[in-house]
RNA sequence: GCCCCCAUCGUCCAGCGGCCUAGGACGCCGGCCUUUCACGCCGGUAACACGGGUUCGAAUCCCGUUGGGGGUACCA
């Protein structure tokens, strides 16, 4: 039998990165077992369900280059379906009505205002085997008898899950650990029906840096928040896929197509994973780094446009183009491309108060090697590497390597330390006249 | 409170009874390379929670303790 997955959302209005490594390792198993992968909204609470929220959820989804073979199916729309089996279950005994209060009703018509639970049996175990955890097992004793059907004629989620499951054929159910203590109830609800058990597999739980299950109060969940940040969909998903699982080569960067032909749910370890986005940051720059000039260019150019920090006149596509070769490998996200550009675009750098204090104020020779560079720029060759000769011979006449000697005049003219390669810059995108006044605009600053 | 789950470097992953004086990656600290930064390379730091078993032998199996987490809604 082949398999057939399903990530099963509600619709929150964006994909939290937990959600998000669900749904991946649901693909997975289903890219890398030949199954099929089912969409699944659960949209069973009415009253927050609005579908332009479930369409940021796929289109962070199909941003992640995770597609479905089957659905979005909506949960709201089986719902007659859903109260065709609360019927059959409150005609046969195992559930019954109650009032608002929790008092039992007689009766066996579903009507407004009253709920359903379904009848816990007593003295009972429920045992299943998780994939990933092994045997788990509940008393029933523990566990009371729960809603199956709302007073407001809508069914409840563990009903509608297990309703779904069953009619769509599922047969893997993987999922987070959060989700753990609801199984029995589905179980025993799956067994009222007469139907088999799909096979669970819990996922650890991603945890923020207190151990605690991420939440979208206090931690950086949201997939949308990372793709605005210039993260790669193919970094994400590379780092979501080790988060809770790991290559057994030991190569963790690597091509999502990849991680398909390794990938198996039982290697899935049992442990909650902290999301370190450090880690994110080293693995999105080397993804980063592998994308041709072209590519890189054209992937970066968004991060360049409304937000950047340069008069919007000022930019120039042509000048940028040449620059993003030079940047690219410096880069961890797209969105720290305006720093090592921007001061191409703007009338003056920015003056970065520690570059200054760094190579101007504490170092004894710029004056000298600022001087000595903007008398040898006058009137050289405006290449790289004659840029290069004239202020290796500035910091030689105060006995200063290529290396200090630099950090005034980059400063100077691009306002930081850290940046693209200085000579190839100015050589390539910028104008004698503007380097020139730049260093004038730092030297009178001294 | 009750139920369930988890426990290897700061972090992620490897290890599934002997190959472990515990391996890789991120981070961090040195060094090299170098027009800054970054990249790359070299080296270093750092872990089997604790206590009992089982076994010739345990990070690996069992039990307990401790610690952490999740669940306990007419949310999903």
């Amino acid at each position: 039998m082949t398999s057939r997955v399903r990530f099963a959302p509600s619709p929150t209005g964006f994909l939290h990165v937990g959600s998000a490594r669900t749904a991946l390792f649901n693909w997975l198993h289903a890219r890398s077992t030949g199954g099929t992968f089912v969409l699944r909204v659960e949209d069973t609470d009415a009253e927050r369900n609005r579908p332009e929220l479930t369409d940021a959820l796929l289109a962070e989804l199909e941003w992640l280059g995770i597609d479905w073979d089957e659905g979005p199916v909506f949960q709201s729309a089986r719902r007659d379906r859903h109260r065709e089996v609360v019927e059959d279950l409150v005609g046969r005994g195992l559930a019954y009505l109650c009032d608002a209060d929790d008092h039992p009703v007689e009766g066996t018509r579903l009507v407004d205002g009253l709920a359903v639970r379904f009848r816990m049996p007593a003295g009972e175990t429920v045992v299943f085997n998780d994939v990933v955890r092994g045997e788990v097992a509940f008393a029933t004793d523990d566990l009371e008898d729960f809603v199956v059907w709302r007073s407001n004629g809508n069914p409840m989620f563990l009903l509608a899950n297990a309703v779904d499951d069953a009619d769509m054929g599922i047969t893997h159910a993987i999922r987070g650990e959060d989700l753990l203590s609801g199984v029995p109830k589905v179980l025993l609800l799956l067994d009222a029906m007469g139907v088999p058990h799909p096979t669970y597999a819990h996922l650890p739980l991603l945890v923020n840096e207190e151990r605690k299950k991420l939440s979208k109060r206090r931690d950086e969940v949201s997939v949308g928040d990372y793709r605005e940040r210039g993260f790669l969909p193919e970094a994400m998903v590379n780092y979501l896929a080790l988060l809770g699982w790991g290559p057994p080569d030991d190569v963790e960067i690597r091509p999502l197509d990849e991680i398909v032909g390794l990938f198996r749910i039982e290697d899935v370890n049992k442990a909650a994973a902290f999301f370190d986005i450090r880690k994110l940051e080293h693995i999105n720059a080397t993804h980063l780094r592998a994308l041709s000039v072209e590519e890189f260019t054209d992937r970066v150019t968004p991060w360049v446009g409304e937000a950047a920090p340069w008069p919007a006149e000022n930019f120039d596509s042509d000048r940028f183009a040449t620059m993003a070769g030079l940047v690219q490998e410096k880069l961890r996200t797209f969105g720290d491309v305006c720093s090592f550009v921007d001061f191409l675009f703007l009338d003056d750098p920015v003056d970065d108060e520690e570059s200054w204090k760094k190579t101007m104020v504490e170092a004894p020779s710029a004056v000298a090697v600022l001087d000595a560079t903007a008398v040898a720029f006058a009137d050289c060759p405006w290449e790289a590497e004659v840029l290069k000769e004239a202020v290796a011979a500035a910091g030689a006449a105060v006995d200063l390597k290529l290396g200090k000697a630099q950090a005034p005049v980059r400063v100077a003219v691009t306002g930081r330390t850290v940046g693209p390669p200085l000579f190839e810059t100015m050589a390539e995108c910028m104008e004698r006249q503007e380097v020139l006044r730049r260093i004038a605009r730092a030297r009178a600053r001294l």
